[in-house]
DNA sequence: ACCTGAACACCGTTCAAGT
DNA sequence: ACCTGAACACCGTTCAAGT
């Protein structure tokens, strides 16, 4: 007679829990979230959850994957304006819809694969288009905040005495083409932390001055 | 003989718990920074810390307080350009500077009094410098991500329902009026959820078209 | 007024065990 | 191969008590 929770139970795996996890992450909050109440809102024990993900964290960053897989599917028009306009729009819906993928965003210290992907989608709709590469670069810094709700700077900034940096730098040719063709232009040597901050400090600006342009702009024409 | 943490202990006050929880949360980050873990750095029992702050929230509300003070105190030269240019990239070293910053703002669900000093300050500086009310608002839209390093809409958005809306409201003109004089140019009626998503939109698309504008130019310029 | 100690209701994750 | 139960080392916070 007791009716709590779920009373069918269709093995578990690796994307109920996650899609399981959205839903409750959407109606409760991240930080309502936890294993243990997620396991017993899918009628199972908590362990039954480590099968399907390593760790919390995992699970966070496969919940956030799930978001970005729908953005991906946004069709190119050919114009890189057009294009990027509807990818970032798309960006935006996904995380307003999730209010609590800003929060798990902003707690991730590491890119993963899916935020690779999703940054190489924009990376390419630009390059397609036509703009050329260091305005893409810079295009990308300045829209960086605007379509995570967060500044990506400080994740970018991979320490040099992680081992992983390299493996990454290395991989990226692979599995995100247009990353490398951008990240080519500025990688001369080693990027030390000095360097890479400065870098970081360049891009600052350029956004800021453009915006502070724009906004002048319209002023004067007033 | 046993030289474990603090020796002195001066008598606790507010003040020092949350500068000593911002050095904690620098060294090791927001996620090792507990109640109990600063209580024994202050070399004291848990419970001590609640005298001087009422949970674990106003803690975390008190220390980005503290970073947000510092940007305060930027002088003023008159320009709104050169003002608002200096106060923001005052406060990203201050988020910069404190690494866990960004996480904790992004899951602050309210603008504590401290933002609101915070955002008040900036709104002055356009507005004293000759900025029209209207622009001024666009560019507090525009730049919002830029400073905080998360997207404000999210947590503007107070619930209608929520009681101390009307509240903070009421209270605005007294301790925030350059936030006041900008929130009246739209503050037709109440502003019901539908309308403050349709604003909120107006804004995002406002600043994104600006940025997207500012490249554009940038590359015929070339 | 300020601090303590024990207790409550939670966490994520391990390990050995079950089927 | 998939799931369970008990256990470990933690949490934030309450309450009654000490000085």
């Amino acid at each position: 007679m007791a009716g709590s929770g779920q009373v069918r139970r269709p093995r578990l795996n690796r994307h109920l829990v996650l899609t399981e996890a959205v839903a409750f992450a959407d109606a409760n909050g991240v930080g309502a979230l936890s294993m243990r109440r997620l396991a017993q809102q899918l009628g199972v024990a908590p362990m039954a959850l480590y099968k399907h993900v390593t760790s919390k964290d995992d699970m966070l960053d496969g919940m956030l994957a799930l978001l970005l897989e729908d953005v991906r599917e946004t069709p190119s028009t050919g114009q890189w304006r057009e294009d990027l306009r509807r990818r970032i729009l798309a960006t935006r819906s996904a995380l307003i819809e999730h209010p609590w993928s800003q929060e798990v965003l902003s707690s991730r210290r590491q890119m993963t694969a899916a935020m690779l992907d999703h940054l190489d989608g924009l990376v390419g709709a630009m390059l397609q288009g036509g703009l050329p590469v260091d305005l893409t670069h810079h295009t990308m810094h300045v829209l960086g905040n605007r379509m995570w709700g967060f500044n990506p700077e400080l994740f970018a900034a991979t320490p040099a005495s992680d081992p992983s940096f390299e493996v990454q730098r290395s991989a990226l040719p692979l599995r995100h083409r247009h990353l490398a063709e951008i990240a080519a232009g500025v990688d001369h040597g080693a990027i030390g932390v000095e360097t890479s901050r400065m870098h970081d400090d360049f891009e600052f600006n350029f956004a800021l001055n453009l915006i502070l342009d724009g906004i002048e702009e319209f002023r004067n024409a007033d």
